[in-house]
DNA sequence: AATGAATGAGCCTTCATTCAT
DNA sequence: GATGAATGAAGGCTCATTCAT
């Protein structure tokens, strides 16, 4: 007798997530602006004002978007990454095996992350770039460790900020390129990267005549 | 005597140019959508029917920029990128100090064809996605001459990718941190790119273990 | 206590009707492209977006008026016009006398129907060129019934479209023309139509009964 | 070094001519105000401060195209009809059979008179209203002329009026059905009007001489 | 006689957001 | 917990019209 065929009654937590996953589709396929509270709400199966009612206005919204996955990217790669331990080379081997496998297995996120929230001004600008920094500075980290004294502090920052940088072209390649698999990119990188920075550690730069 | 109020009166191809000067100024501050006609115009100094008499709509202005900027940013390169008989390292260096150079002295350009233009999806994206993949085939052709038949044509690609990227991520980051000149950054990643090429033509690989 | 002074919330059926009631005054007023939006929803009583929300577009709101009223206008001589052991002259006269009573009772949508729609090219053209092809289709076959095999076919049709005509024609005179009623008019093209002038000149008239 | 293949200084009644000719067209076609001055002026093959120029405004321009196709209407119907002497009947008949014959012949202008002056409020209507007050006098004198004292003055109008419209609804109709002549489109209304339907079913049909 | 350059004003449309139930 | 009803604000685009040459 009773209940339409909409949308039961379900926990808070739950109807948030669906909305976060609904809000990432759109806004990963359509961008921030483009993207409407409207087309949202529907894919998440819910009427619009209770997406006010629970994550408060768009901007909210996508800044919930970035953090979530920004969140479940760092830990997934912070899982993955060894102790101190373990030598350098295979921390990030690690690392970046496990950012090209997240990037491959959430192709929304990514898009996300890497161009929607980057491009879109404060603060979603910031919220990503605080992620961003933590990677950087694991990476740079990692530089210097294996370099020692070698290379400059500055060096090393702008080696890392190559580093990630590379890795995120490629996951973008990646992702639109049939046929590639995660791994094959983080093998691809590490070979680009640490071959590289091996001879930046032995000191045999290349230097313009 | 001063400055007149409005300059006036200008021949078709003067206006067509301030427009999309503002026009590109606009969409790197504010992106694709956020920008709107209304303060293109005003900061172009003309009215918006007119913006829309010689560029005719928002998208076409935007693929105005698009085009003159990407088409001036590879002239800059190809003009500097020396001819065949040079060898691939020099030539690689011309190539970066040209593109670092491009986005130092444009920064909004840079912003608009690096971040705006690909996040807002067809037509624009294809848009640059020419322009970039000749810099990816430039590079490729280029780590090809200089491995001989060592790397196999698929991580050719790959590699191109990951060091057009690691350009791309270093522009921008030499653009936001003050005291990066753009000889700084070409250097840079330089070695990061040649060393490690280097070991690569020397089939000397990192792998996992 | 006295009339509030915004009729809110109100169910959209309501909405839907009060909306297309205005629009067929402003359309009638001041024909399709001169009649605003924004001057609609002003007299419907609601906001702009909602005109939207429920009615589409200017053109779909255009269209909904004229299938609403040409429905109404087809339904009312329909419920006049008797069954068919009913002479033909009977028949023709119940269904004058609904036709020139609906002009006269709804000038507006009259107006609409009669002069707008027909004048703003496709789809609303063939939107009213389908209802007057009904009513022409009745009146030739009326025509038909009465005279038998004497007329040709052809010249069935373009009796049927005077005859259609000279009732447009005098429905709107009728309703500019103060001091004439639907009454009078009907039974003047009734004459004119059925006894022909050459009768009328010998004084043999036609009279409803 | 001289006068580009643009438009060559012409006398301006020929090039207001050129201008008015055009205007009809685009009216017709595209209604009052969906024409545009550009389309008007391009079709002109001038520049548009020329028609300012000369015709003054948009509204002066559809103005002076009604004027001018009336005179020409009224002109070509006032050159057939005869004078007072013939009986009424064949003056009708010629009257008629002018009337059709312009509609036929200058479909722009006929769609122009009968439609789009009608529908677009004053001051159009009411100068296009001046010239059907015109015709309608004129067969209402006709009507008159035949009936003697038989029928009422407020009678003969509203059959003048009936007349009329019957006259307008089959030209138009001839305009747009294929194979359908001005002669056969008066020999119909002139058997409707004169004979009546009356007679037709007893097949006394009235006819040219 | 004729035109390229330029604009004020207005319209259709959309969207994020809220209120009352 | 959940929604149908409703809107203020803003943006893209077009058009009739004029100025300076």
């Amino acid at each position: 007798m009773a209940g339409g065929a909409k949308a039961r009654r379900l926990p808070r937590v739950v109807r948030e997530r669906q909305m976060v996953d609904a809000a990432v589709r759109c806004f990963a396929r359509h961008g921030y602006q483009a993207a409407s509270m409207d087309e949202i709400a529907e894919l998440a199966g819910v009427s619009k004002p209770l997406v006010y009612l629970y994550l408060g206005s768009k901007e909210e919204l996508f800044t919930a978007c970035i953090r979530r996955e920004a969140a479940a990217l760092l830990g997934a790669v912070a899982a993955e990454v060894g102790e101190a331990e373990v030598p350098p080379d295979e921390r990030l081997w690690a690392g970046l095996l496990a950012f090209f496998t997240y990037a491959a297995e959430h192709p929304d996120a990514w898009v996300v992350l890497s161009r929607q929230a980057r491009t879109h001004g404060e603060p979603f600008a910031g919220e990503v770039a605080r992620m961003r920094d933590e990677i950087v500075g694991f990476v740079a980290g990692l530089i210097g460790e294996a370099a020692g004294m070698v290379i400059a502090g500055r060096d090393v920052e702008a080696l890392a900020q190559a580093l990630v940088g590379s890795a995120e072209s490629l996951a973008s390649w990646a992702n639109e390129t049939p046929g590639v698999t995660a791994k094959e990119a983080a093998a691809t990188l590490m070979n680009f990267a640490w071959a590289g920075l091996g001879n930046l550690m032995k000191s045999e730069r290349w230097s313009p005549r």
